[in-house]
RNA sequence: GCCGCGUUGGUCAAGGGGUUAAGACGCCUCCCUUUCACGGAGGAAUCACGGGUUCGAAUCCCGUACGUGGUACCA
């Protein structure tokens, strides 16, 4: 029994979105649960579309998720090179064997004939004319010219491509591993182009000659390749065998609000749809990533993993192991999901509290230090952040939810205070001053007894003035315990803040 | 248009002939806390439609509708 080997096979014209990134998810799981290869190679076969740094920018994903490849070709690996491009030689050979065998053929039309053709068939009936059985006949192609005419073409280096030729009437199935039985009626799908005329494959043949090189077992892709399935099927039937073929995987879409996923979506819903930070080099356009809204990579790969799949229990909340331990494919839908942001969140929000602040604390240094606020005591900053993790759905919300435990308020929550405040407050507060300053130890029972005894003796309901001292030390109505932050940020700041509230309470 | 794939609450979904049709997100009410959250207890909300098959259909079959993908020398 052989090892199982799958490949993620992304095409680096842009950022990888949230399909994408389930795509290497459920190759990696399989791969990673039958202890096999997974492998990434890049699909650059149209170097129009091929965008600088792209690449780079998969690899810095995968990374981040945590599923790093065991061939590729920045890893490396026996089946190198991992790059279309950089094998585009060993594509010609079978493309060529393909037409002596007669399953392919030579075509010569140009962009101009193509469009005459199409606008010559086009109808109401048929928007979207085919180069099929229907028209090959009438095309100039080495089924319609004598074999003179093509090796007379071919030795002038006439612009070609080489073109598969679809038989007729036949009934192409096979079994895909979400799908089960999927057939297609030959007549229906047109002659792809196999090999391009500037010489380099199109994915078509491509993925079959690599997979079969490679030797892929399973493929997992994208929904929007099963239309040409029949087409890659076809290919192993001719060139390797339909026993080598590995199993297909379609998986199911990632939809938006509206339709497909788009980048767009993005920009109009508030949410990002890449995995990282994407600037495209061309129009230096920024679209944000999951990463740098304040998700933790546990969390979105997590989420992604029961988008579509589910193993049947109650449990939602896996980790990189656990996903591996339990994924199988049988479970995985056959119907595309509506991603929604606000579940997205929550992933993250489960993943904050459970794991060790430690784990993301320097991220979220980063974020304090980047508003200003410079984090000189790493042991603080731990108590600070286990303080408030639980009310923290992103990494981004902590600066929000802590930053009063580096500063103290700058404005307060007026509306509270206001309609509560009195000379009584004002009395009880400065006597509190004293009272602090005269404390025992600084910490919550004490300050909380004493805060008490105090209220009793003066008569005041201790839960107004527990209101009135919080906003004294947040500026709002938020945040844990308040004697927890008076411990936490220490008798000076305490007393202090009271002072300068007192100060602008007097004012109301 | 044609072809493929799909359709359980607003969303993710379990369930694959007999169930009070799980659970989660979100929403609402209450409890906790005179804060925000967490936590706890409740609540509203679903089998796309029409035909079959069957004693019995969310489950099987056929239509229809709708959604979605493809229909490129893009992947």
């Amino acid at each position: 029994m052989s090892k199982v080997r799958v490949r993620f096979a992304p095409s680096p014209t842009g950022g990888l979105h949230l399909g994408g990134v389930r795509t290497v998810l459920f190759n990696y799981l399989f791969a990673k649960k039958q202890g096999g290869d997974f492998i990434v190679r890049i699909e650059d076969t149209d170097q129009t579309r091929f965008v600088a740094g792209a690449e780079d920018y998969i690899f810095n994903c995968l990374k981040w998720c945590g599923m790093e490849p065991d061939e590729s070709p920045v890893h490396g690996g026996p089946y190198a090179p991992y790059r279309q491009s950089e094998r585009k030689e060993l594509y010609r050979k079978y493309a060529e064997q393909l037409v002596n065998d007669g399953f392919a053929y030579y075509a010569f039309d140009t962009q101009e004939e193509l469009e005459k053709m199409r606008n010559y068939f086009k109808s109401v009936e048929n928007p979207s004319p085919q180069y099929d059985g229907k028209v090959r006949m009438q095309m100039k192609n080495s089924l319609t010219l004598t074999a003179e005419e093509v090796k007379k073409l071919l030795s002038e280096n006439a612009r070609h491509v080489v073109r598969i030729k679809m038989p007729e009437g036949e009934t192409i199935s096979f079994t895909d591993m979400i799908h089960h039985e999927v057939s297609f009626d030959s007549s229906l799908v047109d002659d792809k182009v196999l090999l391009k005329a500037d010489g380099m494959p199109t994915y078509h043949l491509a993925v079959v000659v690599d997979d079969h090189l490679m030797k892929i077992t399973h493929a997992f892709r994208g929904e929007e390749w099963l239309s040409s399935a029949p087409v890659h099927v076809l290919l192993w039937k001719y060139l390797f065998g339909l026993e080598h073929m590995p199993q297909w995987a379609h998986l199911p879409l990632i939809m938006g609000p509206s339709g497909k996923l788009s980048k767009r979506d993005g920009a109009k819903y508030g949410f990002p749809v890449f995995a990282m930070n994407w600037v495209d080099p061309k129009t230096n356009e920024l679209t944000e990533g999951f990463k740098e809204r304040g998700f933790l990579p546990e969390a979105f790969t997590n989420l992604l993993a029961v988008l579509g799949w589910n193993d049947g229990t109650e449990q939602e909340l896996y980790s990189m192991e656990e996903l591996i331990a339990n994924f199988s494919i049988d479970r995985v839908h056959a119907a595309g999901a509506k991603f929604d942001f606000e579940k997205a969140k929550w992933f993250n929000h489960e993943w904050i509290k459970k794991l060790e602040v430690e784990s993301y604390q320097s991220i979220v240094k980063d974020i304090f230090e980047t508003k200003g606020i410079i984090i000189d005591d790493d042991a603080y900053f731990t108590k600070v952040l286990d303080l408030v993790k639980e009310r923290c759905h992103l990494l981004t919300d902590f600066y929000n939810q802590a930053v009063f435990f580096y500063m103290a308020p700058t404005a307060y929550d007026e509306a509270s205070v206001k309609t509560k405040w009195d000379s009584e407050k004002h009395n009880f507060f400065t006597a509190l001053i004293t009272r602090y300053q005269n404390v025992g130890e600084w910490k919550r029972d004490t300050l909380e007894n004493e805060f008490k005894n105090l209220a009793t003796e003066k008569n005041i309901k201790v839960g107004e003035l527990q209101m009135i001292f919080r906003v004294m030390l947040v500026g709002s109505k938020m945040g844990p315990g308040v004697f927890v932050i008076a411990e936490t940020i220490g008798s000076a700041k305490t007393i202090n803040r009271i002072e300068k509230a007192l100060a602008v309470f007097s004012l109301y």
